[in-house]
RNA sequence: UCCUCAGUAGCUCAAUUGGCAGAGCAUCCGGCUGUUAACCGGAGGGUUGCAGGUUCGAGUCCUGCCUGAGGAGCCA
């Protein structure tokens, strides 16, 4: 008899099956049991009843502590009464490891106890919605940039400089010389799109910000694709193409992961592009007006993102921020250099930023006067001026926070539920 | 780094003006042949985060420290 998973039980009715699982509930009426069983595909009752087997298994069965593993065989039944309408008789049980009291009970518990139980709590529902979640967003994405000819490069994570100062920086050695921790691979994909026309990465990056809030992480994924002779207006098309691809990938595999994330589907359902869009100096008269006094020239803070997310119930953009709010490689516009060429995606509902990108400043000597500007030791990006040195074009990209996207698509309050093993201030166990 | 809040049973939380430290869940024992976070009966379970102080008396008030959470700045 050949083992399945259990979420094929459905296509086994009538029949004898084996399956391997944790016990995720136990319930028993005396003479007769109930073990509810997980494999990671589906969870399915197995009924385990006095009159139908041995003393010795309705024994083994009896009071099963909860997530210990077994091997079940018995066969699949229909029956209005089992949750999900298909059930296993259990004809015989092995039990492959008998659990310790499991930790996490089915009632609430605190972040900090659950947190510091990360590597059990991914057994739980909800975590597994979300975790499913996210790789179906990974699928997307791959998907997406396959599908119009991109080619995935890897940055490097160990890297002698970054794009965007130093103060936040994790800091190692590598063989008696300093090493960061990447921040952004997004230098590397200016080279790799020199060489390639359209390519992107996917991978982690490293922010060593003092942050507490529910939008940061120090390590998070980033996904940056970069375009050889992109404009603004195409980095804004490939921008919104992106997310509502990554939303609609999800909306197709994952409906029953968001109805145990309790999703509002119809939000998600809007996400079509074109996004609406507002210039920073729109958005900096639109919050003056609202009452909020930041001054132009300033990024924009929490509350004013908050404000601004009222006025859309979809993705929308923010352009054209000032040059003193951005790094040194955004180019200038044309008509107004205090301005860059950049753009934020804002998630609706008051998710905040998920994406922020830019064109790329492509003569040399502006660049090298922006290094200075910005008070950047110019010798460890020598690599990366050569790449306005030999063919330089125009370019565009940007980068997209895996995290705070899956944490909008399932609508949690906290990044970490959608990171597998976040790691945070003053946290990074297990 | 700054601001605010919290820390009591394994977990989630109560405890009136400073006056006997309690409940639900979990665990263990018993009951129940269709349970759906099963239910019913019983039992065990406490250095009230740590150190000091005020008081006849402190979980409660005061001081310091530790840990965590929420937020700010910064960002994806």
């Amino acid at each position: 008899m050949t083992r399945i998973w259990l979420d094929e039980l459905g296509r086994h009715v009538g029949e004898e099956v084996e399956v391997g699982g944790w016990v995720f509930n136990f319930r028993s009426s005396g003479k007769i049991h109930f073990i509810q069983l997980r494999d990671g595909t589906a969870r399915v009752q197995a009924v385990c009843a006095e009159d139908n087997v041995s003393d010795d298994v309705f024994a083994r069965c009896d009071g099963l502590a909860l997530e210990s593993s077994v091997r079940v065989v018995g066969a699949v039944r229909e029956d209005a009464r089992a949750p999900g309408g298909v059930e296993l008789v259990v004809k015989d049980l092995e039990i492959l490891s008998a659990a310790l009291e499991f930790p996490i009970q089915k009632k609430e518990h605190g972040v900090d106890f659950l947190l510091d139980r990360r590597h059990l709590w991914l057994r739980s529902p909800r975590q597994e919605a979300v975790l499913k979640v996210r790789s179906a967003v990974e699928r997307a994405i791959a998907d997406f940039f396959d599908g119009r000819g991109f080619v995935r490069v890897d940055a490097p994570i160990l890297t002698p400089t970054s794009p965007e100062g130093t103060t936040t920086l994790f800091q190692t050695d590598y063989f008696g010389e300093p090493a960061f921790l990447s921040q952004s691979g997004q230098l590397y994909m200016e080279a790799a799109a020199a060489a390639f026309g359209k390519v992107y990465c996917a991978g982690p990056t490293f922010r060593a910000e003092k942050s507490k809030t529910r939008r940061h992480v120090m390590e998070f994924w980033m996904i940056e694709p970069e375009v050889a002779f992109l404009d603004h207006e195409g980095n804004i098309s490939l921008a919104e193409d992106l997310v509502s691809a990554i939303v609609s990938g999800v909306l197709a595999r994952r409906r029953a992961e968001l109805d145990v994330l309790e999703r509002d589907v119809a939000a998600l359902e809007r996400v079509k592009p074109p996004f609406p869009r507002v210039t920073y100096d729109e958005a900096h008269k639109l919050l003056a007006a609202k009452g909020y006094d930041f001054p132009w020239g300033g990024d924009l803070g929490g509350d004013e993102q908050t404000a601004l997310a009222e006025e859309y119930d979809t993705p929308f953009f923010v352009e054209k921020f000032p040059v003193s709010a951005k790094a040194f490689y955004m180019k200038r516009c044309e008509d107004d250099a205090r301005l860059t060429y950049s753009i934020d995606v804002f998630a609706p509902e008051g998710y905040g930023e998920i994406v922020g990108g830019s064109c790329r400043e492509e003569d040399l000597d502006k660049l090298i006067e922006n290094v200075a500007a910005h008070k950047l030791p110019p010798e460890p990006l020598e690599w990366y001026l050569d790449l306005r040195r030999y063919g330089a074009v125009p370019m565009a990209g940007f980068g997209l926070g895996l995290g705070r996207t899956v944490m909008w698509i399932c609508g949690l309050k906290h990044i970490r539920e959608a990171i597998p093993f976040p790691r945070m201030l003053n946290r990074f166990y297990p």
